[in-house]
DNA sequence: TTGAAAGCGTTACCAG
DNA sequence: CTGGTAACGCTTTCAA
């Protein structure tokens, strides 16, 4: 910069500001300054300037459980692309890290505490959770996708899960369904608590909570058990109202042991649009999250925190997809 | 650091010191000044350490069509875990950037340009592409995953694609097909023309020219019209090696239309295990990409360039996944 | 084994 | 509108 200044014939303080654009600077200072750029072939030093401006104009994007999402599942990179575009526009990086094992979990909150980037945006975090607690700690701008308990000070992005279910459920018993039944997770958790609440509201009077078998986990093998234990409860059943891909998943291969088939003796809906939904057999219909968007939503959220203000948690809507099992 | 010194009653220059582990340091005076540091709770600013040290501590991954390959190539996620693993072991951060966009492009070659990292790998890079322009113009160490063409100065990370279509072709051969066709593509291209070569190698003197029809690109439509040409040329091949998986769907779409079945009329293989593999009716059998492998060579690649070495390319083996298709 | 001091390349304030 | 100057927080000689 010293000598794109001598070339220039002016002093680095004025090359600096028509970097910047701000503070005033002639037309014909600034051509001069420009030409001389072109000429000494000069890049602005970051370290530099972030050092001074204490911004580094980056955001990190936390992933965890990379195996798991970044092989499997189809949201993570629609949230990914939809984070990238409104950072992008707001002339800031985004910075991918990758959280694959305990050491990684350390070096990425140490990046995070390290001052690399002004903000996060974190994906799917366990509540207790190493990078979460940094970030909090060091009060680093950040935004959950998806809803983590017990960190109330880190806003979220979270979908409308009763809603949803209330969709899912509705079009169950209009198609015809009479006996329907929930497999039920997580209900500790808002996710969990909110897609029971959402099918309750859809049956009204006609809910039974006999048909409702709950399991801690959004797993497949809790889909096995939980739809084992419903047929034991009502071998009538023809409708099932998964809490998750993966448990629907489990609960119609359940329902194959049992003699039953999948969508004519009983419809099934899952809920994620997860990569098991099409992995089924048949396919599965289910809630479609608006990954995209989400990404865009988290970004935001992160961007205003930069700016000063504490904005509100989000909660989107969502679509849902009508494939083949119910 | 100022108050840990303090604190600790030294100078700046031991805390330092005593941080990076370099130069001297008394145990007595290490022993205070890991006190100090937990009680004035500092963290050390990287911006100040990257200007003085002009090094970054981070490698950035750069991937090209993420909408391609974020949504659908399963082995991008592969290929991003193994470069992590290595990064970071080598105590550097991995940084992925991700390119959607033309104003993505330029965001990240001058991201790259702006002396943010330290090197760089290279995910998929088209040959004439502004990122591997600035890639080569600044010297930056990189690696590519895949090998563009006129490129030289870049190492990459390839596969051997001659053995394994070599491979792919004599289980063809010696599953009792007689009449071996293939769909070449991109034959401009190392890849395109080394799989054509494995085949070639694969049939020796049994090797018909009239069989192999060829087309510039790996698309699911070059398969269409190739194997239509194919069926015209020879309607009695009963075995199809296509040179990529969307060049096979393609292919068995062309075979279907044509009444034929795969693979009790004709056997079919294709290229990349990507995610037409699976779905694909029937599942295609084809060539495995060791993804995480790669990933972990290119990251070696670059770090080597970092030590200050000069390695030379990678080319890797396959292996080769037997499904349905033949 | 330690301390002092000289940068590293910017930005930002303050006179002019 | 512009130039000078003081930080920014660290590493790294060089003496002691």
């Amino acid at each position: 910069m010293h000598d794109v200044a001598a070339h220039a014939g002016v002093s680095r303080g004025t090359v600096s500001r028509a970097l910047n654009g701000t503070g005033y600077v002639s037309a014909e200072a600034r051509a001069r300054i420009e030409a001389a750029i072109a000429e000494v072939g000069y890049v602005r030093n970051n370290a530099a300037r972030n050092l001074v401006m204490r911004k580094t104009w980056a955001i990190g994007f936390v992933v965890h459980e990379p195996h798991q999402l970044f092989l499997e599942d189809p949201n993570i990179g629609g949230i990914l692309l939809g984070t990238n575009a409104v950072v992008a526009e707001a002339d800031h990086q985004l910075v991918v890290l990758v959280v694959d094992s305990d050491d990684d979990a350390a070096r990425v909150s140490s990046y995070l505490r390290g001052g690399f980037v002004d903000g996060a945006v974190l994906v799917s975090a366990r509540s207790h959770d190493q990078v979460a607690d940094a970030v909090e700690e060091i009060r680093l701008p950040a935004a959950f996708v998806g809803h983590p308990e017990g960190r109330p000070a880190i806003p979220y992005v979270g979908i409308d899960n009763r809603a949803a279910a209330r969709t899912l459920t509705t079009r169950l018993r209009d198609t015809g369904r009479r006996r329907i039944g929930m497999l039920a997770s997580a209900l500790d958790r808002d996710s969990g608590a909110d897609r029971l609440a959402g099918f309750r509201d859809a049956l009204g009077p006609r809910f039974d909570e006999h048909l409702v078998v709950a399991d801690p986990l959004y797993s497949y093998h809790a889909g096995v058990s939980t739809m084992t234990e419903l047929l034991r409860r009502a071998p009538d059943v023809d409708g099932v109202f998964a809490a998750s891909d993966a448990v629907a998943a489990g609960a119609i291969e359940a329902l194959r042991s049992a003699g039953r088939t999948v969508p004519d003796d009983v419809g099934v809906v899952g809920f994620d649009d997860s990569a098991w939904a099409l992995r089924c057999n048949p396919p599965l219909s289910t809630v479609h999250q608006p990954a995209a968007e989400m990404g865009r939503a988290a970004a935001r959220l992160v961007l205003e925190q930069l700016e000063g203000r504490t904005p509100e948690s989000v909660t989107l809507p969502t679509d849902v997809v009508w494939r083949d099992s119910a």
